[in-house]
DNA sequence: TTGTACGCGTTATCAC
DNA sequence: GTGATAACGCGTACAA
């Protein structure tokens, strides 16, 4: 091993022991290029694939990285290429839409497909607290992702602001963000819920009302502005029940509050699926029966539309497609594409079944 | 400004373009250093929070960072310090399950919370094919997490195979992985299994079931070892219903074909909450009251226990909980402390609702 | 074809 | 108190 102190400076290290106990220390190119007893340049060639390498080389380069156990640092390559190949999808949520919301999931999945194709590597930031903000602030700003992909983001969030100084690459879903220029992919909940609800009146209902959730987030509004739209001169304000979120329990008992002041009611848009199955519990408790008294609709097409009794007519959300299309749209601007020609809106089909 | 190749080296970067039309560069200690009129050591020293700076040259300082907009690359940090002050969480699951599993949201918001609190990033990465598997693995010998929670690993998993090599601090959620010497955290499956049973049998039941969902899985075998072992003597194979997955649709199906094999069965011990919630839909749709016709027991303690009619008797399973205590055993790891010692079982009490 | 040397942006250790 | 300067591990022009 040599007396210490004959070598470079490098190779003291070696007898550096760090606090934690023997932790084993990771192989790096130096290490391989002297176990195959050439430079480092050469095993840098091999690495990246550049020609220009005899195969006698290239063998012993090979054998010497197996045998060393040879991994990439990749702090150091994002360091030195000014490129993570990595990508952030930040879910900025309270606790239980995270857990409730059927279509974060699959907007995940979809986002991760498309940017694992172009062997990126999706990293999901979760933002739970004030703490978190700061700290995933931190994180984009430290260059270690490339870009990123915000679901629901605040109008005004630090985040936001973050990415926007950085002028980093980065494409909104579901929620646009407060800056006409940035790139964004969603869907058109407005004229989606006046199409829903004006099929609901075609099945011929006289007193159809809504069950609108989450109205201080513009998906929220925005349906109840075409289930609005979609009535004209028929709206009748007091149809309408307001709940807080998307969720079982708020459908539950806002069909319940609505049933107890318009018990006349005869057709339900419910503002997304969960709510609508909730609605239907109430019903069923009511002693109403679905279609024949009560027509219900419901929004998202989740895994819930299908489970309940009966399969619910709703609003398809291409979530995965979502997710996907917001991937696309950050790897071109990673590629030096303006985000500006973004703004996807996509196809939202009415599925129809049982319930209306 | 200054005329080209008058300045050192490391000037001449300005004067480079990068294909990425106009994106901002970033500003550097260095870019902060000359603005203040100080050298870049005493920058590091205000950023650290070390002592020793003068009032005039902090306040100097502070402006500057300020005025070019500096922010600390994390890379780089990184790469220097051989610490990321970030903790990878791995979701090794097909589709289906990663949507309808309720606790690993729960699980990933417990991690999150009790990193957070060491101001440590969380990075979600999720693994969804065989590309995924590979991309993950280099991301992590890259350096760029200090260490990783695993739920669900596979036998022999690359991914766990990874880990071990660059004895990576880990802990293992749910699922034991095959090594006996790394932390691991999760509940009695069998055990709790069991006691339900028991619970159940003591409400005067004499034909019980089980719709045993994934017994691929260790956690499916467990839970269905248990109910074996409740039985004892009365237990009777032809009672007990295989099922792919913990799925509400697997639960419907599982529990019409264990109808239509055995009439008289008049207790059930689902898999999961969700597949219980599937057989109540199937009890219903044969015209049997629960609990009166037959008692009905599942798993989880999620939404779904709740939302049922008659809400579900269950066992608890503290996901928070096992997020947690996984991210906690990881920050000892990092700390230097040996993981052998974290081999955690969770308690899992019993919640007695109207179902059985 | 291969080796050398420099720079990526930090932190940390020295002399001054 | 403060300013040089050596690492960290890697990519890559440039020289050999």
């Amino acid at each position: 091993m040599g007396s210490p102190g004959s070598s470079t400076g490098r190779d003291d290290r070696v007898l550096i022991v760090t606090s934690p106990p023997s932790r084993r220390r990771r192989a790096t190119v130096h290490d391989v290029a002297t176990e195959a007893g050439v430079s480092r340049g050469t095993v840098g060639r091999v690495i990246n694939g550049d020609g220009y390498v005899s195969a006698s080389a290239r063998e012993a380069i090979e054998a010497a990285i197996k045998k060393v156990g040879y991994v990439p640092n990749t702090a150091a390559r994002t360091l030195v290429m000014q490129r993570s190949q990595a990508v952030g999808f930040i879910v900025h949520e309270p606790h239980s839409l995270f857990l409730e919301d059927p279509n974060i999931g699959e907007i995940l999945l979809g986002a991760n497909t498309a940017l694992s194709a172009s062997d990126y590597q999706m990293v999901c930031l979760i933002v739970d607290s004030d703490r978190d903000t700061e700290r995933v602030a931190r994180y984009l700003s430290g260059g270690f992702v490339d870009g990123v992909i915000i679901v629901s983001a605040r109008q005004d969030d630090p985040i936001t602001r973050v990415v926007e100084r950085l002028s980093l690459p980065a494409a909104f879903v579901g929620h646009p963000p407060d800056l006409g220029t940035a790139a964004f992919v969603g869907i058109d909940n407005r004229g989606s819920a006046r199409t829903i609800t004006t099929r609901l009146l075609e099945t011929g209902r006289t007193r159809v009302g809504m069950i609108a959730a989450a109205l201080d987030r513009d998906s929220g509004a925005d349906r109840l502005a075409g289930f609005t739209e979609a009535l004209g001169a028929r709206f009748d304000p007091t149809l309408v029940e307001p709940v807080p979120l998307y969720s079982y329990r708020a459908g539950l008992e806002g069909m319940r509050a609505l049933l107890a002041r318009e018990p006349l009611v005869d057709g339900v848009f419910a503002a997304s699926d969960a709510v609508a199955a909730g609605a239907l519990e109430a019903l069923r408790e009511a002693g109403r029966s679905v279609p024949e008294d009560v027509g219900v609709v419901g929004f998202d097409d989740s895994a819930w539309a299908t489970r309940c009794q009966p399969p619910l007519s709703t609003v398809h959300q291409p979530a995965a497609g979502l997710g996907q299309r917001a991937a696309e749209s950050v790897l071109r601007q990673v590629d030096g594409a303006e985000p500006e020609v973004d703004q996807i809106v996509l196809e939202t089909p009415i599925v129809w079944r049982g319930s209306a």
